[in-house]
DNA sequence: GGAAACCTTGTAGCAGCCTTAGAGTCAAGC
DNA sequence: GCTTGACTCTAAGGCTGCTACAAGGTTTCC
């Protein structure tokens, strides 16, 4: 099968699949004469486990990570678990974050009930009198997050 | 004061308030006779307003939106109501999404309780297994989701 | 045989920064 | 006056996970 064939079957995008196989989670393809990716089924599983994978929200790298023990299925999983139990952690830690942020912007939301003068709206002074609060031993700034991962710099 | 100072203040890093000035969300700095940018408490007010917001999960251009009504402030208030509600809207959501992602992920991680060989391990079959059944009518691939707000293809 | 629909590679773009390189500036100490 | 070290500047490249071209070659269908 040709790339779009793959790229159906997984449902996937053909961009997609070429920037896997950059990546190494996709072995290189075999070629067509005429220079063409060439697939069979064994291609659709693995594509097929990676975007499952990845509607999991894992990250490329833990993706790798266990596409490497399906290649080596004689080593011993326990970094498989392991993977999986920071991955549910990372989730875990994030879900936390969200929902106390969830609280401060519905908190914030309240101090300013209808459309009036910018000036006197309760959200822009609020977020003002927070901003304010920045201050060494109050590093509130160093919560930032992202996806199920920490920020990408952290 | 300069840039550092300014950094020191807001606790932020000085690449980033050149990232900010870039994207517009600082104005552009008077300059030194040595070409370096100077601040003063304004500046130190309005970073920190930034900051704030980011640590609250607002997109760049989120926070733009918000410092224009700050810079306009006879103008009415009700966009800013709007974005509130279309951020908290967004960080609900994206807790659901990840309680539902918590579940599965916890549900698979009991598929393998003991390190054993890779090709028994109840996880890497789990994920294969799943990912089978990745077929139209079933598009779980979907549901990606990053930070408080979707995909940026999405 | 000609047009449409594929395929190829390479490059650039999104967020929200961080890091590095190479060069200029400044204040302190000797 | 000179060196040292801490700062500043700009420009460019890197990160993640793709997506979107562009410019060309190939295949397919009528």
């Amino acid at each position: 099968m040709k790339i779009s064939d793959l790229a159906k079957a997984a449902h996937t995008q053909t961009e997609t699949i070429r920037f896997y196989e950059r990546k190494g989670l996709l072995p290189e393809a075999a070629r067509t004469g005429a220079n063409y990716r060439r697939y069979d089924a064994s291609h659709v599983q693995r594509l097929a486990f990676i975007r499952h994978c990845r509607s999991l929200d894992m990250t490329l790298a833990e993706i790798a990570a266990l596409l490497r023990f399906k290649d080596a299925p004689d080593d011993h999983c326990a970094d498989v678990n392991a993977l999986l139990d920071a991955h549910v952690g990372h989730v875990a830690q994030r879900i936390k974050e969200l929902k106390a942020l969830e609280k401060e912007l519905r908190a914030l939301r309240l101090q300013c009930a209808a459309s009036q003068q910018a000036s006197r709206c309760g959200i822009l002074s609020g977020l003002d009198a927070a901003a304010q609060l920045m201050r060494p031993g109050n590093p509130e700034g160093a919560g930032h997050i992202q996806g199920a991962h920490g920020l990408p710099g952290a």
